[in-house]
DNA sequence: ATCAGTTGTTTTATTAGCAAAACAACGGTT
DNA sequence: AACCGTTGTTTTGCTAATAAAACAACTGAT
């Protein structure tokens, strides 16, 4: 039933480490104004040997150029994922720790799971709703006020939770 | 400065394959009854050479319990693992599709590649908005007319969207 | 100029997850 | 009894992502 869809996991073209060896160079360039395969590495925590694999790839995919001295750089395409996940995983965190009042660590988590997975659609939209979640219309802030006061008097939600279905109304599977 | 942050992702104890075989594994029993190795293939899709190993490493992690006849069937722990990673689908599934008006097949590929990803704590938190934004709470009610009659006229929105900062007057970087 | 430290690469090995193919053990049909 | 199909397992090989270690090239200090 489900099987067409649980394979589409694997055909992402970012993976979570790509995702993040992007992202390193992208912060690098930010902090230090530029980015070799060791700052990657020591930035990663990881080995540069493993970097060093990992951004040869990167480079012949296209998404990283190099200097003429080993310098690395984003280039115009790996520019455009970067900014797509940043901008995902500044939405997610804000969703989680703001609206749904987790944690910040733990919102910074999840939302780094799942920067790379979501598509362009659901970061949009989602982009969309908590914008006007967030604004200053009162219709929102009324909601979320509301909200709010629902979820300090349910402390004590357990989960897994198992009626959600029955919660729901679910017909599923 | 996020590297003890993203190497959160591999240590997750459920990964998608796993959550995947746990779920056949559940999904059969509610059709057939009854869950063997070759039918966990053939749901997965996958051979059955595969399955036979990811099973026997599940045994191994007493997740699932084998028949005296070579039929499978999930343990207490993996029971409830199978539950949390439902109850997190359906929820999910639901805020993308009901309320963020992704289309079905989108809403039930994200859910699917997060829905092993997320925190128990995000999973509930979910539930109790996804919850409170589609009662019968006038608050709510008005709160998402609005919404969607905003989504309706801004069709045109791009993704990636370089300005998120400036929506959302972030601080980061 | 030598020596130490840093850098980048390569090689070897490991793990998770899959496919493909070979194999053995059944179970029913004729 | 011989045959066929299904089932489960094992072996081999592949890819992605990592570590570890060895190596070469460069940099800087003395």
């Amino acid at each position: 039933m489900a099987s067409d869809v649980w394979k589409e996991y694997e055909s992402n073209e970012i993976s979570h480490s790509v995702a993040h060896h992007l992202t390193a160079i992208h912060e690098l360039m930010g902090d230090l104004g530029y980015a070799r395969v060791s700052d990657v590495a020591r930035a990663l925590e990881i080995t540069r040997g493993s970097a060093s694999l990992t951004l040869k790839a990167l480079k012949a995919r296209g998404l990283v150029v190099e200097d003429h001295n080993k310098f690395l750089k984003l280039s115009e395409d790996g520019r455009r994922i970067v900014d797509s996940i940043l901008a995902k995983r500044a939405v997610v965190r804000k969703f989680l720790n703001e609206v749904l009042k987790l944690d910040e660590h733990q919102a910074e988590v999840d939302a780094c799971k799942v920067e790379h997975l979501l598509s362009a659609q659901t970061g949009g939209q989602l982009l969309h709703f908590v914008h006007f979640l967030l604004s200053d219309d009162p219709t929102a802030q009324q909601f979320l006020a509301e909200f709010w006061s629902k979820l300090d008097q349910n402390e004590e939600w357990q989960w897994p939770v198992q009626d959600v279905d029955q919660l729901f109304n679910l017909e599923s599977r």
